[in-house]
DNA sequence: GCCAACGTTGGC
DNA sequence: GCCAACGTTGGC
């Protein structure tokens, strides 16, 4: 089983968001790498849910990949700021995949803290410059940051 | 295929 | 709100 780590800034859609719908279609993404990475997501596989772009940026929480990589919606609606005019229905182009909720952490693990562990060095997460909004999280990282998760019951 | 210009992300 | 860092676009 994977992990990943998916940004999203709480004002667009928070993890009480996902907490309250217990699904969603993760639209929207339009990088190329972060879809790539989308595209290797298995059921099951489990994600990060990071708050990005707000006043604490931190991890907040788990979700569940409840269905894998398929085409994403948004990119063919005109109506959407993600529209995307290169999309067509025979090449979208843009990839969404489902998440559903699996926990909310008691105390999130903010990027200071992240920052300040010095096994964390090398993740993609805490590397300057890095800003991609779906990674992938390698086992010790992993490991590393599964230790200090406290969910709420 | 290079690279300058532009747009976006996201921490601070 | 600033700006560094990065990705994308498009002219050549």
């Amino acid at each position: 089983m994977a992990v990943w780590l998916m940004k999203s800034e709480p004002d667009e859609f928070s993890i009480n968001d996902l907490k309250h719908r217990q699904r969603e279609n993760w639209d929207g993404v339009r990088n190329f790498q972060a879809r790539n990475f989308m595209r290797q997501m298995a059921l099951g596989d489990t994600v990060l849910f990071y708050h990005s772009s707000c006043k604490v940026p931190a991890i907040v929480g788990t979700a569940t990949i409840s269905k894998t990589a398929h085409p994403d919606p948004s990119c063919w609606n005109p109506e959407s700021k993600y529209y995307d005019a290169k999309s067509t229905l025979e090449q979208p182009r843009w990839e969404q995949v489902e998440l559903s909720f699996a926990g909310k952490l008691k105390r999130p693990i903010t990027l200071t803290v992240l920052k300040a562990m010095p096994e964390l060095e090398g993740f993609a997460l805490v590397q300057k410059g890095s800003r991609l909004s779906v990674m992938p999280v390698a086992e010790p990282y992993w490991h590393t940051i599964q230790a200090k998760m406290l969910f709420e019951s």
